[in-house]
DNA sequence: CGCAGTTTTGATAAAGCTCAAGATCTGTGG
DNA sequence: CCACAGATCTTGAGCTTTATCAAAACTGCG
């Protein structure tokens, strides 16, 4: 796939210049650190926080829990934008409706926050102009390392990179749990649910990784060197175990 | 695809709520609009404007022609995360570097700007930051727009939306020139070379496109439902005419 | 005209989807 | 505590889409 750039390509050493460093390396110092004002409000598990073209009047902090962001295609399929985890803000629109619906995955607590008292603290206050203009640039790049690694991976590629992410975002060292379900993550990465599941498998027999329900254990740095898509995808094994 | 969420699929009938505004049916009213001063300089096809890891010191607004930000994987594929046309702008960094290199796809004009100068012009007037943080929101919904588009459908989705896009930022209504590669348009849409040309055929197989070198007509609106998503994919012919 | 790069087309293979069936898990009521 | 129902998860088989390898046709330019 190196197409007719080859040339150009030869100009950045890999070992040297690093190509899109992932997520999952970034130092958690140095990102801006947001903190919302507002009522406290929970949501079950399932709960609709808000859904797609309601007025966008609140900005939303998760607290503990998860959420997921969704939106429907016209020919009726589902994508999961993204999954946002305590400390996380989403619901921040450019415009007066929300773009897509937000979900609670499990019991969830969040600080809601009147979309107008961002705004406003953003022209009272300079450092907070500049906090907020740090965290829209860092949201713009997640979401563009996100489909960098979605978009041209494959399905190896795109699990590894998403239990990663979820590790690191977790701060997880040993096992950590996954409130969502398959179709959830099937939904998130563009997947078919049973492509995850085996996928799932694949790195289970190999030792990658352990499970137990929705518990995951990372077990081996080779997941990591997946995930970076720093090696072509380990192919499915010709006879299935 | 629909999975098991089918139930709470049914609450959002797609006639009534409209899941993902395509970008291309977005007017063109209500765009932020600003506008970089600094010196204007000129680029060869090709050239390279900025290189992935460079110290990220200006911001670039588009006089004429078309630049495509560029990364390189670690496994030596490239994907090119975007094409900027006339009026856009692109090179806003949250760290000191930059994240990707950046090339012009044909002769092209660039404003230079001073990252300072931007952050300055922010904090002196209320009014500019206000649009800058609209312009930052804008850049975020669109590269997820993008990502919704181009992670979940098919090539022939991919290519539509591509060509839609493109149509609609150069407010073309006629025929319009591609001036980056198939290699280009592959790296962007995740798909070899042979696909996007295979896919172009197909289409002009069909009557909804007509092409002249890298010149492209859209002649039905057909191809707006399949760039939308609205209706499955058509399939490829059993027998190429 | 002829070369180098690009684009198109063809044949084959691989990755992932769909359909289908079992297995496992979870919550509920007896 | 157990049994059952419904949902979720796993595995299998066949098929579709797209990548890959290969070669031919086209384009622009010296």
């Amino acid at each position: 796939m190196l197409h007719a750039v080859a040339t150009r390509a030869a100009d950045y050493p890999p070992a040297t210049r690093t190509p899109l460093a992932p997520q999952v390396t970034r130092p958690r110092a140095g990102l801006p650190t947001l903190i919302l004002q507002g009522v406290t409000r929970t949501f079950a598990s399932g709960a609709t926080i808000y859904a797609q073209e309601d007025a966008a009047e609140f900005v939303y902090q998760v607290a503990s829990g998860m959420v997921r962001t969704v939106t429907l295609r016209p020919d009726g399929r589902r994508i999961v934008h993204g999954f946002h985890l305590g400390g996380e803000i989403f619901g921040l629109e450019r415009e007066q409706l929300h773009h897509c619906s937000a979900e609670a995955v499990c019991e969830t607590r969040l600080v809601q926050c009147p979309h107008s008292l961002i705004e406003k603290a953003a022209g009272d206050d300079l450092e907070t102009a500049q906090e907020l203009r740090s965290w829209l640039l860092l949201s713009r790049d997640q979401t563009a390392e996100r489909s960098a690694y979605l978009m041209y991976g494959s399905a190896f590629e795109k699990l590894a990179y998403f239990l990663l992410d979820l590790a690191w975002r977790t701060q997880a060292h040993g096992p950590f749990e996954l409130p969502m379900s398959r179709y959830d993550i099937a939904d998130y990465l563009g997947l078919s649910s049973e492509t995850v599941s085996r996928t799932f498998s694949v790195f289970r027999n190999r030792g990658l990784i352990a499970t137990r329900g929705r518990q995951v254990t990372l077990l081996d740095g080779r997941i990591r060197r997946i995930g970076a898509g720093a090696e072509r995808s380990p192919h499915w094994p010709r006879a299935f175990p």
